[in-house]
DNA sequence: CGCAACATTGAACGGTATCAAGTATGGTGG
DNA sequence: CCACCATACTTGATACCGTTCAATGTTGCG
């Protein structure tokens, strides 16, 4: 699974990942160098890997360094939804760490760069920062709040308003963690991943993009998407960046 | 809005609520001590009230003692969704706590007791007390994985299950905050709160509740329902409680 | 008692699923 | 380099679940 390149792209994104890491967690320098010493080196995943499977044991927290990833429930029938997506600076599994397994299982969308904190190092760190464990704390809430706009349009909302909620979102999300534009980007899921995160048919999915597209609000193909009309999207979206940018916390100790 | 009945009310409930607490925090008495010296004394609300208030700033922790509230988004259009309900234990707003201002109003389902906690008081705790800020995470994830199974269903089942999953829900939730058999229960949502909650029409409601009469699953009047055959209701919800148990945390320091 | 909120019922409409078929696209082995 | 195959995408027809609108019955509360 390792090659060359894998190590040349572990090696250059490192640097730029922690960077993120640190504006993120807003961690003193000590606790961050902590939390860095405790860590496995990075790991390399292909497309379809899984960086945690449902029902095993919690092993680690897992730090996504590159790439993107997905947080994905499977039905007895076999269907699934897709619960979460995750890109480069997020923490895959910080709200499952307290407990004994997994829940989901979380998959790698594209070839990902990923850093396993083993819970042996991890559980002393717990047990006596604060500022760790606050840190945990955080992204854990993060996490919940996104997930809590997912369930308002998915309760709500009709195929055509969540698929451009959460284009933006994502759009958001990833000029956020990468600093790019966020005008285009990479959108490495399938029309029947989609569906899934949208909860609704692929083929619909299909529809709807095609309605986006002829409306001159996106382009989309080889994976690669553009957003033509940023605020009409937003319209359509109802999309209010507030709650990601509200992510921001309190510093610490101040009021 | 105070009278006799809601002292004596109050009274009556604290001991057994912080046992509860007690229970699912498994904080050490020294903290659990501190935790309820910083708190002010309980207070009381009625249906409708609201305990957080969305955009505001927020002041500190809210523990429900006894009744339960519903935490709600409204849109610009009017229509409001229900993103979680909390029974007597939980906390309203830990996963909100770091932020500047809180996402969601929570407003009180039925005459109430609750306890707020202040930030000023809490945030020395926070600094300092690694086994607080693990016990605030701890109900943050608990909440994430509630929210995360609500998506699926909201997701990925039609109408009957929705509304049979979250009666199994529920009931097992009160049954594990209440020590009381989980067959027969109150419940105090009007059809359109469970509307809001379910992400279908106030009508549509009315229509899956009859069918699960008439299938001989639940008995529902004046706010008093009754599970026939919850090994049916299970099967119809596919209700695992499984995600609910898990819960349970491990102990501290054990591996 | 009378009003307001809640519950129930029917009919028509609409969004989305499902089924089925056909068309790109990309990767693989010969 | 091409033939082939698998996967992804596109399109149309039909059925169903759930919405909306509207009317009526019911309950509880001041």
């Amino acid at each position: 699974m390792w090659d060359l390149d894998d190590k040349v792209l572990v090696q250059r994104e490192m640097p730029a990942f922690l960077s993120r890491l640190a504006r993120r967690l807003a961690l003193p320098p000590s606790d961050q160098d902590a939390l860095v010493a405790a860590a496995f080196t990075p790991r390399h995943a292909v497309k379809g890997d899984f960086l945690v499977q449902e029902g095993r044991k919690t092993t680690g927290l897992v730090l996504l360094c590159h790439g993107m990833a997905a947080a994905i429930r499977t039905f007895a029938n076999g269907t699934e939804q897709i619960v979460a997506v995750f890109v480069a600076g997020d923490m895959l599994n910080a709200g499952e760490l307290l407990y004994r397994q997994s829940r989901t299982s979380i998959s790698a969308l594209t070839s990902s760069v990923y850093l396993p904190i083993p819970l042996e190092q991890l559980e002393p760190l717990i047990a006596e920062r604060a500022t760790i464990v606050r840190a945990l704390w955080l992204e854990t809430s993060a996490q919940a709040a996104l997930q809590q706009e997912w369930m308002v349009w998915l309760g709500r909302r009709d195929a055509q308003a969540r698929l451009a909620h959460f284009l933006c979102e994502l759009s958001y999300r990833l000029q956020d963690s990468s600093g790019e534009a966020g005008d285009a980007f990479d959108l490495p899921l399938t029309q029947h991943e989609l569906a899934d995160i949208l909860g609704i048919s692929t083929v619909h999915v299909n529809r709807v993009l095609q309605n986006l597209r002829s409306r001159q609000l996106i382009e989309l193909s080889r994976n690669r998407l553009k957003l033509l009309d940023k605020a009409e999207l937003y319209r359509v979206a109802e999309f209010d960046e507030e709650y990601l940018t509200s992510f921001k916390p309190k510093e610490l100790g101040a009021n």
